[in-house]
DNA sequence: GGTCAAATTTACCGATCGGTACATAATTAA
DNA sequence: TTAATTATGTACCGATCGGTAAATTTGACC
């Protein structure tokens, strides 16, 4: 049996408060002063419960990767819906994220993989990135090559480059969602990378 | 007539290497012991030279539009060369410079676009940003409205929602190649951008 | 050669960084 | 009630942050 003091806040809540503050300011921006602050904690209760800066950032990218990552890959397989539609569905969603008024704009992953190349964040932090940021290119190209509709539309030959040039226009939105462009102006972007894949709408 | 001790160090020189710093680091990232290291000089000659951090930031983002950035706009206005060619040529410049060993990877531009989020980069840099990656999506826009091929093809109806399609991209080759993806994983990117405009090549 | 102006080096400033030692408060088991 | 266990608040650690004061070189002009 646990016998001690119990733990005074809440241990997703937390969690959620620190995915926020790595979602504004990066792995290197976000500072502990912040995170304390943000998820009502103060140090060693941070460090108690999760370790330290590094292994918090990890449990914070894998709870991204949960919550919102899959959200918008749900549409890619969603039934009774044709493949032009679910890949516009999948994007909007995505774009509609990044724009959202009450997140941070722009996309955790895409900003956090952007430090790798700085070389001033730990191993660990930067491989939970790369891995996360895999994971939607998996599902597209999975979808490619899987789906019949693609199949049908010949997309499952080139099933990666296909893949890539979702990935690159998901990350372009995203840094610009992040440099203040609006969803408005980013929508247009939906169509044209649909049609970049052959896919008539 | 100046006189008094001269300068030791290349103006010229040292700027560029505060370039890469940042380019590599991002603002926020880049510490004045690494800039003064690969500047080849220290802290009060950079302070007596160019300012403080931020000067030293605006001039370095003048410096790498008017070198790198200009370099890649200058495709777009190619004589005798097909409109389609012509971006072809553009994105390819880019993406060969987002993945060149020899320079940090991914786009100066993007990476410090994406700080102005964090709220931790002071407002002149800031400004300096966003005036600068306005830069080439005017010239995108110039182009798709008063190119002749580019009417042709009715581009000119909705050439801001063209360029936002091409800038999107640009940003995402430009995250990915940061993430590590190579140049031969890039390219087939172009030409479903291409594509993506209703060019054939 | 002497004088003044400008650039260099060295050493330091207060603030903040990630991380922790220590004492205190709260909870359960005995 | 007491002992053992766990969480909390405070106060601190060495290192680094951006920035600067002061003393020392170097050079151009008279």
């Amino acid at each position: 049996m646990a016998s001690g003091r119990k733990l005074t806040f809440d241990k997703h809540q937390a969690l959620e408060a620190a995915m926020y503050v790595f979602w504004k300011k990066g792995y290197g921006g976000a500072s502990l002063a912040e995170l304390t602050h943000r998820m009502g904690i103060n140090k060693p209760s941070l460090y108690a419960t999760f370790g330290n800066k590094e292994a918090l950032f990890v449990q914070a990218t894998d709870y991204y990767a949960e919550v919102i990552g899959a959200k918008h890959n749900a549409f890619l397989t969603q039934k009774d819906t044709p493949l032009s539609m679910r890949l516009k569905l999948f994007l909007t969603s995505i774009i509609k994220g990044q724009c959202d008024k009450n997140n941070p704009k722009g996309c955790y992953i895409s900003l956090c993989a952007a430090e790798t190349e700085s070389e001033d964040i730990p191993q660990a932090a930067q491989q939970k990135i790369l891995e996360v940021s895999e994971l939607t290119y998996k599902a597209l190209v999975t979808l490619f090559k899987e789906d019949v509709e693609a199949q049908h539309y010949k997309l499952d030959t080139q099933a990666q480059h296909h893949a890539c040039f979702l990935m690159a226009t998901i990350h372009g939105t995203a840094a610009m969602a992040r440099a203040g462009k609006s969803q408005k102006a980013l929508m247009p972007v939906v169509d044209h990378a649909i049609e970049g894949l052959g896919l008539a709408l």
